[in-house]
DNA sequence: CGATAATAGTCTCATATGAGACATTACTCT
DNA sequence: AGAGTAATGTCTCATATGAGACTATTATCG
C-alpha cells in the first residue's frame, strides 16, 4: 500500500520481460541488453526503478529535494565532513549539494561550523531533527532495496558487492582525468 | 581531452579511496559501504560518475534532453516502438518522454506514423538525422562505459552481466506491486 | 613577499524535469 | 448499448537541477 504509490502510473515496469516478437507489440526486453551501452543502460534501468521513484517518494512526503536526502545519507554515517566530500563521495554538484545544506540548516536538520584550519570550509552536522527525518525515511529505502536484490543468492549478491566496490574503487581512474 | 571537460570542477571522484581517518580529513571512502543502503547507494555513485556528467554533456553539445538521448538509444535498437514502451523500457516518465519524443519530430530527427489498431498509439522511427545524430553521441558513451568497466576481469564482467540481467528482469516483481 | 591560481561555498538565471490535468480512444461490465 | 474505468499521449504550471559567475580564503610559484 505505502509503496504501491511510488511506481505508479507514470513510471511503470513492463509487466513481464519477454522479448518474443511473435508477441502482438514487438518484444523490448531485448533493449536492456541490445544497446550498445548495454551494461550501462541495464545499470541505470535498475536504478531508475529504484532511486528516482524513492526519491521521488521522499520528496513528495518530506519536502526535502535529492541533495539533502543524500546529505543527510552521509551524514549519518559520519559527521563532521564537508560539502565537497559529500559532492566527492556522492557524485553529485557542489552548487545542488551548497544549496541543499542551506536548505536543511533553514529546516533545523542540519548545523554548520566553521573549519578553523580552513576558513573556506564548514564541517556539517546533523541534528536530532536531521536525524529523526533521516530514520523517517531510510527504511523505506531499505526496503525497497532490499526488495531489488530479494531474486539473488547468497553468493550472487556476495559477488555483486565485490564488483561494485571495484567499480566505486575505479571511479577516480575514469571518470576526471581525460581519456583520450 | 575531449572527455576531460566531462567531469570537471563541479563532479569530481575522490583523488583515491582511503578510508584512513588518520589522514588529515577523516577518510570517506567507507561511505560508500556504510549506508544503510550501501548497495544502491554504490551503484548510484558509480552511475553518478559514469551517466549525468556524460547526459550533461550530450546536451550540451548536440542540444538534446536525457529523455530525447534515452528515446534515440531505443530507437537504434528498434524503430515502430510506442512511446509508452519507452518509458517501460528505460524507467522514465511518460510525459518527459512525450516532451521529448515532440522535441525530436520537432528537430527532425524522428517520425511518428498512427497505430492504425489503437489511434491512441504511434510508432516512432529515427530519420536519418536521428541516426547521425545517435552516431555522433553514442560512441562517447561506448568510450566511458569501456573506461568505467576496465577494472574488471573477463570473469568478473561476465559475473556482473549475469546479475545485472537477473536483476533488470526481477524489477517488474517489486517495482510496481505495493511490498507491504 | 607579491602575484597568480585554485578552492570552498553561495548566488542568479535558464532550463530540464515532475505533478497533475486533460482530450481522445479503448476496454470492461451490467 | 451505455456507463464507468483505464490507457495513450500532450499540455500547463511549479519546482528541482545545472551553468556559470561571484566573493572570500588558501595554496603555489618565482
Amino acid at each position: 500500500m505505502r509503496l504501491l504509490s511510488i511506481a505508479d502510473e507514470t513510471n511503470s515496469p513492463p509487466a513481464s520481460l519477454p522479448d518474443d516478437p511473435a508477441q502482438g507489440s514487438p518484444g523490448m526486453a531485448g533493449v536492456l541488453g541490445g544497446t550498445e551501452i548495454a551494461i550501462a543502460y541495464k545499470i541505470g534501468y535498475v536504478l531508475n526503478f529504484y532511486r528516482e521513484p524513492s526519491f521521488r517518494r521522499i520528496e513528495t512526503e518530506f519536502g526535502i529535494t535529492r541533495p539533502e536526502i543524500v546529505t543527510l545519507i552521509v551524514l549519518n554515517y559520519r559527521e563532521g565532513v564537508t560539502a565537497s566530500d559529500i559532492c566527492e563521495f556522492s557524485g553529485h554538484l557542489k552548487a545542488n549539494i551548497s544549496r541543499g545544506i542551506l536548505a536543511l540548516e533553514k529546516k533545523g536538520l542540519l548545523r554548520r561550523e566553521a573549519d578553523a584550519a580552513d576558513r573556506r570550509r564548514q564541517f556539517l552536522f546533523m541534528t536530532e531533527a536531521g536525524r529523526a527525518l533521516y530514520a523517517r525515511y531510510i527504511p523505506m529505502l531499505r526496503e525497497r532495496e532490499k526488495a531489488m536484490l530479494a531474486c539473488l543468492t547468497a553468493a550472487e549478491r556476495r559477488s555483486f558487492e565485490r564488483i561494485l566496490d571495484k567499480l566505486a574503487a575505479h571511479v577516480p581512474d575514469w571518470a576526471a582525468a581525460g581519456e583520450l
